[in-house]
DNA sequence: GTCTATAGTGAGATAGAC
DNA sequence: GTCTATCTCACTATAGAC
């Protein structure tokens, strides 16, 4: 709260400082969730990351249900402001091939996945969530479009029904593929991006 | 223990109750590890589940991790089963398609999983089980022959290295499509199998 | 071997001083 | 708002009667 003798400056300094602080909090949480799961992950965990105390967290939120479904939203919006980004004139069937790419990149850098793995704890908590499902419907209306358009440029096989192909490139978010194949240590991350997108778009068959 | 004065028929009924309530258990455990995480999983599930008391299954499995380990170790030899029933003539690429949609099968009605998912605590769990992992080895040599043969024959992809084509059909067991199609409401069980194993093998792409 | 009851442990959440 | 210390509760695992 605004302390009526605090000149201006020093008020929204402290609140900077606050807002950095949430900031980091989120990234170590989103860090932290993409290197276990979320019932493994302990709050002491994130304190710890973040070099705060435990209870401290709770000053910011007030559960952890409610810090990582928080940095879910953050991670959406993130996908949103990388959509936006890409160039109108880029043809729908490219931005789809940018977007799993994208993902796969965050994907193996451990960073949290854009979706919880199937029987994940943090599902439930998420679907729960209206900030998540609204903000996970608006990215996926976007992404419908480009794969309507793809499948009237018959570029994206139009058989398919939209929501196959849309789940379809979501679940490239948490493939574990990537995992295996990167314990394998036989492929840079480049390389191992490379062919997921390919066995995604171009599957296993010969062409 | 078997005692002297005892039949040898009373004995063995004994032995088959024994064996009959631990393979309960197991199936128990399987299935109950197919709707949830691991950590969310509790003893008390799977006691419930059974119908006994918790304290006589630690007369079974020594510890939640040898319980589970033992579960996905029996799924294992099921697949393999499953692997050595199919016809020696059926044609190899065949073979592979037989057994995505095998795993998907069991994906569907929550069965427990041929693979963890990602970030799953108990991928730990297994990876330090040696009956586990002695298993995999050997279901991933059968399915790797077939792989390579399909190779030969021009149907799979002869770019892609063998192992991303084997990771790559393993992951369709844990595959968080499945949950999304299902989830929606909109198609039964058995068009999910064949939408998740057309875009496993054919891709995306219109070809 | 099965049960009831409980010990032990770890993690989410809070109290209260500063 | 941050900290230390603590509460509470659920879950793994065990003790001990039958």
């Amino acid at each position: 709260m605004r302390a009526m003798s605090t000149p201006p400056t020093k008020v929204s300094f402290k609140e900077q400082m606050h807002l950095a602080r949430e900031e980091a909090i989120l990234q170590a949480t989103c860090r932290l969730l993409g290197e276990k799961a979320y019932d493994a992950m302990t709050m002491d965990d994130v304190a710890n990351a973040v070099g705060i105390a435990k209870a401290s967290l709770y000053k910011h939120f007030s559960s952890k249900e409610e810090l990582c479904s928080a940095a879910m939203v953050q991670i959406l919006a993130r996908v949103r402001t990388y959509l936006d980004g890409l160039a109108a004139e880029m043809p729908p069937l490219e931005k789809l091939q940018a977007l799993v790419r994208w993902s796969l990149e965050r994907l193996i850098t451990n960073e949290m996945p854009l979706l919880p793995s199937r029987n994940s704890s943090l599902r439930a908590v998420l679907m729960a969530n209206k900030d998540y499902l609204n903000g996970l419907v608006t990215v996926s209306d976007q992404i419908g479009e480009w794969i309507v358009q793809a499948q009237a440029q018959g570029l994206i096989n139009p058989t398919l029904p939209p929501m196959v192909v849309l789940y379809t490139l979501y679940a490239r978010a948490c493939d574990p593929v990537v995992t295996f194949l990167k314990d394998g240590g036989q492929y840079s991350d480049a390389e191992i991006v490379e062919l997921v997108v390919r066995t995604c778009f171009d599957g296993l068959s010969a062409r």
